[in-house]
DNA sequence: TTTGCCCCTGACGTACGGGTCAGGGTTTAC
DNA sequence: GTAAACCCTGACCCGTACGTCAGGGGCAAA
């Protein structure tokens, strides 16, 4: 009675291949039928969705997947207690992922802004050269 | 009368691997024996750690292979006009680098503002439920 | 029943900067 | 002379979220 890959994929605005790797993962489970094609309900419809939602919230797939038994769809789109001790996978999730971006957003503005340092202008003489590479920046020496 | 690669990349803070890996993509050219044996004197060494110092601004290994023709080391390890309209590879790599470099900052920064802003806060109540998923993070609805 | 579209699994490719063998040749020190 | 330590190339490995075949089976309409 549920669609099949193809249509649950088109009315989640995924692609079947996602939906697969979802299901390898751990994020998804459909039944399926005799022959072995998978069958999509209102429920896993509505589970595929959430997954989207989270990893467009910047989480991994092996985040989700850590908390993939708390994903209870019964009470609607509401996101889980990730923050709580509760989830599968250790305390925190989202937590951890915002200090990891927190620490990837820093490197790159002091990457960024080495970078910004050791060049012109962007709207400068075009022929200016560079000076030296900070020190700091400076590789072991003999 | 050149050290072998290994000495090379002790002298330099990086491995034979990462050395075989530059002259694979084009950004070093050390001679080699009548045996093959790759050879690396001053100028090679001087190159090397030019090259790991743009790697360390957050060049790529493609952009710096294609300004590679400008590390010119004879006049010491002074940045080459990166900047300037005469580079292999088109102009402004740096700058197209600045770009990416402040694209990702962006995408990140508005990514960990909407998880923080979808779970409760770090300190609180460990037990509480995060509310709903922001509209503007649904996916498409039948 | 045939046509044609859909589905299945498994495997490889993508970008990045190398790490890590595997199998065999070279140089160096004793 | 020989053994240790080094070097060579080629090839597969990491992580992320899938895309893209390849080869074979299922399902509904005509």
């Amino acid at each position: 009675m549920g669609m099949r890959i193809g249509d649950a994929a088109a009315a989640t605005g995924t692609t079947p291949r996602a939906l697969r790797f979802y299901e390898q993962r751990g994020l998804l489970l459909p039944p399926r039928t005799a022959s072995g094609q998978r069958e999509y309900g209102p429920r896993e419809i509505a589970r595929i969705r959430l997954v989207r939602q989270l990893l467009a919230l910047g989480l991994t797939v092996e985040d989700v997947a850590g908390c993939a038994d708390r994903l209870d769809l019964l009470e609607g789109d509401t996101l889980p207690p990730y923050g709580s001790p509760g989830c599968t996978g250790g305390t925190g999730v989202v937590q951890r992922r915002i200090a990891a971006l927190n620490d990837e957003i820093g490197r790159l503005t002091r990457l960024r802004d080495r970078l910004a340092s050791s060049v012109p202008e962007p709207g400068g003489a075009p022929e200016t050269v560079a000076g030296p590479i900070p020190e700091t920046l400076a590789c072991p020496s003999p």
